[in-house]
DNA sequence: TCTGGGGTCCTAGGACCC
DNA sequence: TCTGGGGTCCTAGGACCC
């Protein structure tokens, strides 16, 4: 889990799934689960490392890696099996690497199918460690009785609603008639009907054929509930610097700027806001985000804030007209020069420069995670 | 002793224009 | 003497993923 008090569970051992420990349980839920619980403070600087070393690997096999999240990747190997002899061959191999490599830390668990939606499911199908190969003849009989939910892309809602037209399992989502499907879920239920039969178009993208990323915010939940202004204020700020320091990092602009927030109730929302001009300056952005707070009137305290930059273009957007903006410029980037060269708030703004005893907790990773791009985000 | 954070995609409704 | 229709842009919200 995270090191705030304000945390969930990040991931369970199989010892403590046994006893209903999940993802996402705060912790008296998870004590009240299995009292003898031991909790674990996440070291994300290790999980990076390790996955970016897996992906090394994978990458010696083939060309086309996809990272997929921290601990999960993409690979097709249509081209390049004969070097093995079978698909289960080149699995055991890359097994055989990982465990040399990285055995002391850890095992993986493989599964190879005709398509990345029946890899996904062949790869959850025995853990730990587990190998299985679903051969396109053999995914029909798999999918006939299997439970819609347990589809990647098939989440609670959709269960629920599938449920309600009588659709419990992949083999009658994928017998059922396509119109209904379509005049229920829109674009979706065309999708929805194909996965049921075990079909599925999304290839694997490899690591840097990537489309460039479509936004990028900072959201954080309090460690107290704050009504203040001035105090509300100082973490927009903070999350604008974080978003502005890493869309330059990656030369990217943003045209709009949403503020979300959070009530103690955890009723969330947000509005956004649409600038004159693609930026990645941290006062722009920051001042978009107080103007729509100000635009605001918050009805109680506010439990989570988060900034993000979207409608995201590469490179500059146009000549810097203005002395002002050229020297705005040059003062972020020697910022940002001298935040990666010695950590991330050697220099900050004076408005953050009363450093928070409980700041910056370590980050939890999330699936959008990279190893490289600007989807790295910065895990210290 | 309450519930994280990073994303993507899709939909629906309203404003505005011709 | 009664109000079309198509397109784009914008915003908010929800579902899904790890």
């Amino acid at each position: 889990m995270g090191s705030a008090k304000r945390t969930v569970v990040t991931t369970a051992s199989y010892e403590a799934r046994a006893f209903g420990v999940r993802t996402g349980m705060n912790k008296v839920e998870a004590k009240r689960a299995c009292p003898g619980l031991i909790f674990v403070t996440g070291d994300n600087r290790k999980y990076t490392d390790a996955s970016v070393r897996i992906i090394g690997i994978l990458r010696d096999f083939s060309p086309m890696v996809e990272a997929y999240s921290i601990d999960e990747a993409f690979v097709d190997i249509t081209g390049c099996i004969c070097a093995y002899g079978s698909p289960s061959a080149l699995a055991m191999a890359v097994k055989k690497r990982i465990r040399e490599e990285l055995g002391s830390l850890l095992t993986c668990s493989i599964g190879i199918a005709p398509n990345k939606l029946i890899a996904k499911l062949a790869s959850d199908m025995k853990k730990p460690d587990g190998l299985v190969v679903l051969a396109p003849e053999e995914v029909p009989a798999l999918l006939e009785d299997l439970p819609v939910n347990e589809l990647w892309g098939i989440g609670p809602r959709l269960t629920a609603h599938l449920a309600a037209l009588g659709v419990a399992t992949c083999g009658e989502l994928g017998r059922f008639p396509a119109s209904i499907l379509r005049e229920r879920f829109g674009i979706i239920g065309e999708r929805l009907k194909l996965m049921g039969q075990g079909e599925y178009e999304g290839g694997v993208v490899p690591i840097g054929q990537e489309e460039e990323a479509k936004s990028v915010g900072h959201s954080m939940t309090l460690p107290v509930d704050a009504s203040d202004k001035p105090v509300i204020r100082r973490h927009l700020l903070k999350l604008s610097e974080k978003v502005g320091a890493r869309a330059r990092e990656h030369d990217l602009y943003g045209r709009k700027v949403a503020l979300t927030i959070r009530y103690p109730d955890f009723y969330t929302f947000s509005k956004q806001k649409t600038l004159p001009a693609p930026t990645n300056d941290t006062r722009a952005i920051y001042s978009a985000a107080v103007g729509i707070l100000e635009g605001l009137r918050l009805k109680t305290a506010v439990r989570l804030l988060g900034v993000t930059l979207s409608d995201i273009s590469k490179g500059s957007p146009q000549m810097q007209l203005f002395e002002d903006d050229r020297r705005r410029e040059r003062l972020l980037g020697a910022m940002d020069g001298l935040n990666r060269t010695f950590g991330s708030s050697t220099v900050t703004w004076a408005a953050l420069f009363e450093k928070d005893p409980w700041d910056d907790p370590t980050g939890v990773i999330s699936p959008a995670w990279r190893p490289e791009g600007v989807k790295r985000v910065d895990v210290r």
